[in-house]
DNA sequence: AGTTTAATGCAACTCATTTGCATATGTCAA
DNA sequence: TTGACATATGCAAATGAGTTGCATTAAACT
């Protein structure tokens, strides 16, 4: 369980590890696809833990500070993050039921890297990616 | 110059052509860069032509739903468009001053096709991908 | 147990975008 | 041309995600 080793990064950099911040640790540990702060509302409630929608978005910002979650904006009006610990991976959004999952993109990651050096080339310095696939999964067709 | 065949298209159609309209689809036509809708205020300002905000907005979505522009999701908290007109592209977004360029990506189409047909046999059907790259341009290093 | 200060709750706020409705203006027919 | 009609617009109010100020609560250290 690696929420553990995320626990013991903070509170050796002296934060506080509270109810709120401990249970969402869990929750990013247990999720494979990334959430927003609705998502993160709704499991922290089935958990039993009442925490008020500014802590949560303030407690995502500090994981984030943390290097412990990543921001993933995609083209809904919501901001979505995930465990900073998964391997690198992009994602499959279906339009029409909004299911997010992970895909592994090994064919493009060495053509990604030869652009990112072409271009590092030209003076603009790549420091990340997006990189998301939209369309319509199994479930909806 | 194009925003000429847009028109006839709306015209076709039985679409009105008002000022905002014609100027707005021009101003496309002469953007190599995406632009949200504040640029669109202040472009249609710099030619002396007042359009109202929500006015912006509705002649956006219709524009897309036209297909004559394409809407672009990237992590700043506003939406971008830019002409359907435009060869395929992606695009390289500076951190620091937001700067937005496009950029060729002729080593990544193959295999990105490569991996859209892989993952459509698993009964995701893609229909679309974003494709941005994050980092520090050239005049802010 | 008491002290300190990070973390929280609450309510009010911001900012991009949307919507309802009354008015104005392209466009088409007479 | 002129008038009729529906589309497009302006305005103001609403929405919805995310933020902020401030008083209170509660981890963690003594």
């Amino acid at each position: 369980m690696s929420s553990a080793n995320a626990i013991a990064q903070l509170q050796n950099q002296g934060h506080r590890i509270t109810t709120a911040r401990r249970v969402l640790l869990e929750i990013f540990d247990a999720s494979r696809r990334p959430l927003n702060a609705q998502d993160i509302n709704q499991a922290l409630t089935r958990q039993g833990v009442k925490v008020n929608t500014s802590t949560i978005y303030r407690e995502l910002q500090f994981l984030q500070k943390q290097g412990l979650v990543n921001p993933l904006q995609l083209s809904t009006n919501q901001l979505y993050y995930e465990s900073a610990q998964l391997p690198h991976h992009h994602h499959l959004v279906c339009d029409s039921c909004g299911s997010i999952d992970p895909v592994e993109c090994h064919e493009v990651e060495s053509p990604l890297r030869r652009l990112e050096t072409r271009v590092n080339q030209t003076g603009f310095t790549i420091t990340n990616h997006t990189l998301e696939f939209y369309g319509t999964c199994a479930g909806c067709r």
